[in-house]
DNA sequence: ATTGTAGTTGCGTAGTTACGCAAGTACGAG
DNA sequence: CTCGTACTTGCGTAACTACGCAACTACAAT
């Protein structure tokens, strides 16, 4: 029971994973989810900053998560493999699925709550 | 064109990938991938001590993303979703596969490359 | 050559986070 | 009641990150 864990696999995912971990990164995947798109498109779709546009498609193209190509005046971004955005779908999903449970679960009172009953008794 | 992006959505799941977007946190879910643990076995087998362990872990329960169970005197936690470790797989294995083609791509020099060659020439 | 469009980069500030230590709670066993 | 085990929490420090501004590069069009 020596080494269980992998150091250096825990470091690079968990620093890849940074790139879904922050609204703005997030804005800037939907917007490339299902095209490719310049800085300016990208910015203008997304409602931010050229400059802070620049700045997270810079840290997301050095680690992988997009591939920039320039093509005339303009450089065109795209997500580098379309399992990432699987993933991030896949956590989207089941947060809502969860979200909505838990709504469910406040709208239907249980049976041991005893006053303030939200819809109609049973 | 008006509303492009959901702002909500995006500060929501943005702030759930926190939970993978760190090396510790990584370990304690690879820790709990097969089975719930104790507060104590994971920081055994990640390597971590109990109060960062504990720390990490109510940062994840807080975001829904494990589930805790007290049962005598321990703390039984487990992921909440199978998705959640799904997804985790997932970039991994595209990771994985990207970072081998990369090698590919080093020891196969391209035909653009005209000096400073890294093996044998053609 | 000058101007305009498209992006990138350096720097400073403000805000956030991780971690250890020490102190605290909760509770079962003797 | 006291002790030990299992965990949690408050606090301080050090490190990191996001963002805007202003300055810069790259290149096409006039």
């Amino acid at each position: 029971m020596e080494k269980k864990i992998n150091d250096a696999s825990c470091q690079l995912l968990g620093s890849f994973f940074t790139i879904f971990a922050h609204a703005t990164r997030m804005r800037i995947l939907c917007a490339l989810q299902y095209q490719p798109r310049t800085v300016t498109e990208i910015a203008n779709y997304a409602d931010l900053s050229i400059t802070n546009t620049s700045q997270h498609l810079r840290l997301m193209r050095d680690r992988g998560a997009v591939i920039s190509e320039k093509q005339a005046q303009s450089v065109y971004y795209r997500i580098a493999d379309p399992r990432f955005a699987q993933a991030m779908h896949m956590i989207r999903e089941a947060l809502q699925e969860r979200m909505q449970q838990e709504t469910n679960d406040v709208a239907i009172p249980a049976r041991h709550q005893k006053t303030t009953r939200v819809l109609q008794p049973a």
